[in-house]
RNA sequence: GGGUUGGUAGCUCAAUGGUAGAGCAGCGCCCUUUUAAGGCGUUGGUUGUGGGUUCGAAUCCCACCCGACCCA
């Protein structure tokens, strides 16, 4: 411990003097009746109930004591009376910390003022605490020490409790939905030798024992399809994806990816099973298809309505919608439009940039309804099939809203040769960044199948409201502090 | 990577070149139904780190560390 101020200097005598006189400071086994929001709601004048939880304020007046003890669940008052609690009782609160872990058996009343409580027959601490938490009213409010500590970010900010609970609701759901409908969860390799099925800069690993440079995967998809070669005609993978990129308000360098194939199916029925999944997942964590974002007054800022069907609309009419006559000009002409427009156009060096700039800028961040965007340019997707009918378009959907690219589907390209060619021109003659075994395996044969792709971390922003991929990742990445 | 901005007591925040403060938490005392309980008293600081300017720096300048926002 190397911040031992006078603080914790008097929570470490105390936690001594607890030894002292017998009093395990660190506990053991404590049946409860159940957490702290089951037992007040099961509240019932009289009943004998057994609870535990962290001391998160106290109130003293002469000799009783009224305790507030918390977890995930809420809070609950407890009031402790000297003649009641007995010696050890009263040895025990003097030395007893807001932070403290302690349990509590007793019966239910309510006081004069209403408050549900625990009046206590027996009290034991179950853990001190060395360190004072942060501020009862505010709470803790430096978003550094909020991702860093999360633990003390989830003590004292509902918010922040609200937030996960949601998160791993939204999950849970998701998995029900693709059991429901005959998918099967797969696990595929984290550590790959071809870092495939994205474009992205991956981590590098390294096995010792056999010599061998690794990835970590930058996408799923090349083994799941694998799995339709072997035979599985539903799967689907939800797990972590590690891209080797910048941290942004929208970026941490793991995040959750859901990939979903479904064999002798297109992107329009995937389009459907993207719709179904995110009405359902809203409707059952959210309460509704209306998701309203605050800000920090509690005011509305934003309103996504998720009511079906949703918009379909062409990449080429949108970029036109947004900007008239785009498609009218030739290369240069939309460079020199682009500028005007106070785009940055630097770093575009191809005219599909260009314009995929413009769709970004104007069309993308401007939309907050859900959208699937369709016959986007091929440049972009070498996963996906061509349109029979237009050769210039590939048979795929980007789904858009919350002012983000939130899932990709595709009519996925089945056709080895044409698949070999699409690599092969991607990787820019790095040969070795071609994954040989996935093409051989769809030389074996893959049946016609629409994919999905959806990143949970900006799902869960949308349904949440949270404006930064930080405040929904338990521990998000940061650097490591010198002095921590 | 660039621009802007922030880092002060355990926490929430003041202090714009002139003695570093308040509330909560803590410590001591009073109080047997309180709700941010209350009353009286009181401790607590390498002002992110390191340099510089100045009689004097939390404050101005430079570098660095760690965040936030915007851009790439």
């Amino acid at each position: 411990m190397n911040d031992v101020n006078s603080l914790t200097a008097v929570r470490l005598e105390k936690r001594a003097a607890l030894e002292a006189a017998g009093l395990r400071p660190y506990g053991g086994a404590f049946p409860v009746s159940g957490d702290v929001g089951d037992v007040r709601a099961a509240f019932a004048e009289g009943k004998a109930v057994s609870v535990a939880g962290r001391v998160t304020a106290r109130r003293d007046m002469g000799k009783s004591h009224f305790l507030d003890v918390s977890d995930h669940s809420g809070r609950l008052q407890v009031y402790l009376q000297d003649k009641a609690i007995g010696e050890d009782g009263i040895a025990l609160y003097d030395r007893l910390d807001i932070g403290d872990f302690i349990g509590v058996e007793g019966e239910c009343f309510t006081t004069k003022t209403g408050e549900p409580s625990v009046k206590a027959t027996r009290f034991v601490i179950l853990s001190k605490s060395l360190h004072p938490l942060p501020e009862k009213w505010h709470g803790l409010q430096d978003i550094e020490a909020r991702h860093r500590q999360r633990y003390l970010d989830l003590i004292s900010n509902e918010h922040a409790r609200d937030i996960f609970r949601k998160r791993f609701a939204i999950i849970r759901e998701i998995r029900t939905f693709f059991e429901e409908r005959g998918f099967l969860e797969v696990e595929t390799p984290m550590m790959q030798a071809v870092a495939g099925g994205a474009a992205a800069t991956p981590f590098e690993t390294h096995h010792n024992a056999l010599g061998l440079d690794l990835y970590l995967r930058i996408a799923p998809e090349l083994y799941l399809k694998r799995l339709l070669v072997g035979g599985f005609t539903k799967v689907f993978e939800l797990n972590r994806n590690f891209r080797n990129e910048g941290v942004s308000r929208r970026h941490n360098p793991e995040f959750t990816m859901l990939e979903a194939y479904w064999a002798y199916a297109d992107f329009e029925m995937m389009a459907e099973l993207v719709e179904d999944l995110v009405c359902r997942v809203a409707e059952r964590v959210c309460g509704g298809l209306k998701i309203e974002h605050k800000d920090a007054e509690g005011n509305v800022t934003r309103v996504i309505n998720l009511q079906r069907p949703w918009r379909r609309a062409r990449y080429g009419d949108l970029v036109e919608g947004a900007e008239p006559g785009w498609f009218a000009r030739d290369a240069s002409a939309r460079r020199t439009r682009a500028l005007e427009l106070g785009l940055d156009i630097s770093h575009c060096v191809e005219d599909y940039e260009v314009t995929q700039h413009v769709f970004e800028k104007l069309v993308e961040e401007k939309t907050v309804d859900p959208c699937f965007v369709t016959h986007c340019p091929k440049e972009l997707i070498p996963l996906a099939k061509t349109n029979p009918d237009d050769p210039n378009a590939l048979d795929v959907f980007e789904l858009i809203m919350n002012g983000q690219e939130i899932a990709p589907g595709y009519s996925e390209l089945n056709d080895p040769v044409i698949q070999r060619a699409r690599l092969t021109e991607q990787s820019g003659g790095e040969q070795h960044k071609i994954d040989e075994e996935f093409l051989q395996a769809l030389e074996y044969g893959m049946p016609p199948a629409g994919g999905m792709g959806m990143g949970i971390d900006r799902l869960v922003m949308l349904l949440t409201g949270a404006d930064s991929i930080r405040e929904v990742i338990l521990f998000p990445h940061l650097k490591p502090r010198a002095d921590a």
